[in-house]
Formats: structure tokens, C-alpha cells, sequence
DNA sequence: AGTATCCTGGAA
DNA sequence: TTCCAGGATACT
């Protein structure tokens, strides 16, 4: 699920339906996904809700922080009052609560159900002041909209010699640009994935600055994308797949230029542009 | 720089 | 049955 615009899709929801709410309870499936002691927030009125690249963060006035990564499967899915009339759309694997949900954060009003197929996330208590000083979260790069200029892009860029899309993925230099919304900039702004992040032209690296900027507002606007398992905080999917550019679009056309679309590994991670413009 | 690893489910 | 998946890290 989890890059930027998904993270910042469940951010506003959250924000939306859990701001002012207190912890009545909170029960911990897994340990290994849930670190810190869960009695800590008990009691806490949600006073604010964050994002820091691809992590979300809940802050409650009793100065006691919730962080959380999605990871791969992770769903924060919330059910309550506000969304009483609204018909649940998407089945949620193994169902909520299920065999899949881990965390549990019941409030006066509604419940807050973290689910998590693969189990790659993790729920952490923290305190509010030492958020920024997590080692996750100070590693981090800065982001699209927040810090990241076309001065420190291009900077970023110059440093490396590696294929500047193990770059844009690496969270350490810039944050929350995951495999799917690399990929689309990519084809978006016309450039080899391979290329070395220091080879990349003045011009080039102005276009690849803007269309991160795109890609990402972009899937903002639809939500997120629920390619596979990301759903949003109702529970909804997000729509942004049925706009993917060449992500998981192995075979089809180029909207650019009509060439089909391929793929190949690097870093792992499946690699899909078009052959034609993306030299 | 590449590959294995944490996991489960779905598609081929 | 094998391979692949929006992430990140710990290894060769």
C-alpha cells in the first residue's frame, strides 16, 4: 500500500475520524508487529495526525505518539458512526475483525483496526517528543512537497553514481516514493530507470522533479492505489491503478508513444517502462 | 551491486 | 507448484 499518496490518503481520513476521540482500549494480536507498551495510550484524545514519508503518525495529548508502517499489506481500516451509512464495498482479507488483524484500538467513539497479511508492518508506542529522534524516521530524505526543492533534487542526484531509480526509492535521500510512483515518473518525465543518478541532464532532472510531483498528486487525487491489497481508512480502495502509466502494465501500449511496455528486475524490484521513449 | 529474508495469498 | 507482490534490511 503504502507509498505517499496512500499513506496521505489514510492520514486525512484518520485525521478526520479519529481527531478529538479517546482510547478506551487497545488490544495487541502480535507482538512482533506492535512494539512498546499498548497501556501507555489508554486514555489518550487524538490531537493531531502525521506523515513522514511512507510512516504515519497519531499524537495524543497525554504526549504519547502512535507510529505505524504499512509495509506491503498493512491496512488501517476504521469503522464508527460516520461511516454507518455507507455500504462496506471491498472484503477485507480474512476479515475485520480477522485472522489478519493484529491491533485493535477501540475509542469512545469508533474502532481502529490494524490489519497486516504479509505481517511486515509494525505498530509502535512512542513519546510525541521523541518521534523525529526515532531511527527511522531521522534517517529519512526529504519529501515531495515538504523540503524537497529542484536545488536538493538536483544535489541529491549529483551524489550518486547508482541507477537513479534505486535513488528516488532509497528513503534515506528522498522519502516516500515507492516502486509504483518511481515507475510512472519515470515514463512521465521520458528517462531510463537504469540511467546514473549523476548522468542525468539539467534539464532531465528538472523533468523528473516534476513529474514525481505529478505522479504523486496524482494519486493523491484518486485515493491511492489499490493495485493489490491497499485499502483506505473506510475500507475503500483507491483508484489511481486505473490510471498506472506503465506500472503493472506489462505488454500494453505506451501512452506516450504507442510501443509496448516491458519489464525487467533492478534492485528486485519489477521494472516496467517503454523501451522507445525512455532513453 | 546483487540476493535472501521477513510473510501470505493469488495468479500463472 | 512456482513465481510474484505498494518495503526495508542484513547478508554475500
Amino acid at each position: 500500500m503504502p507509498e505517499l499518496p496512500e499513506v496521505e490518503t489514510i492520514k486525512l481520513q484518520l485525521e478526520k475520524f479519529l481527531k478529538g476521540k479517546k482510547i478506551v482500549s487497545v488490544e495487541v494480536k502480535s507482538r512482533k508487529i506492535f512494539q512498546g507498551d499498548e497501556k501507555k495510550l489508554i486514555g489518550g484524545k487524538v490531537i493531531n495526525v502525521r506523515r513522514f514519508g511512507k510512516v504515519l503518525c497519531i499524537d495524543l495529548a497525554n504526549k504519547y505518539s502512535i507510529l505505524a508502517h504499512v509495509k506491503l499489506t498493512g491496512q488501517f481500516i476504521y469503522r464508527g458512526p460516520e461511516l454507518k451509512n455507507e455500504v462496506l464495498s471491498e472484503k477485507v482479507i480474512g476479515g475485520i475483525p480477522g485472522i489478519h488483524t493484529h491491533v485493535i484500538f477501540r475509542f469512545d467513539k469508533g474502532i481502529l483496526y490494524y490489519n497486516d497479511v504479509r505481517r511486515f508492518g509494525w505498530v509502535r508506542v512512542v513519546k510525541t517528543s521523541e518521534v523525529e529522534e526515532e531511527p527511522f524516521i531521522k534517517k529519512l530524505g526529504p519529501e515531495p512537497f515538504r523540503g524537497l526543492t529542484l536545488k536538493n533534487f538536483s544535489e541529491i542526484l549529483s551524489k550518486s553514481g547508482r541507477a537513479i531509480k534505486l535513488v528516488l526509492m532509497d528513503q534515506t535521500k528522498i522519502s516516500g516514493i515507492g516502486n509504483i510512483y518511481a515507475n510512472d515518473a519515470f515514463n512521465l518525465a521520458r528517462i531510463d530507470p537504469r540511467t546514473p543518478s549523476k548522468n542525468l541532464r539539467t534539464e532531465e532532472i528538472k523533468n523528473l522533479y516534476e513529474a514525481i510531483l505529478k505522479v504523486l498528486r496524482l494519486g493523491i487525487k484518486y485515493g491511492g492505489a489499490s493495485d493489490q491489497y491497499y485499502l483506505d481508512a473506510r475500507g475503500k480502495k483507491g483508484h489511481y491503478q486505473e490510471h498506472f502509466l506503465v506500472y503493472n502494465r506489462t505488454g500494453e501500449k505506451c501512452f506516450n508513444c504507442g510501443n509496448l511496455i516491458k519489464k525487467f528486475f533492478l534492485g528486485g524490484r519489477g521494472t516496467y517502462w517503454c523501451p522507445n521513449c525512455q532513453k
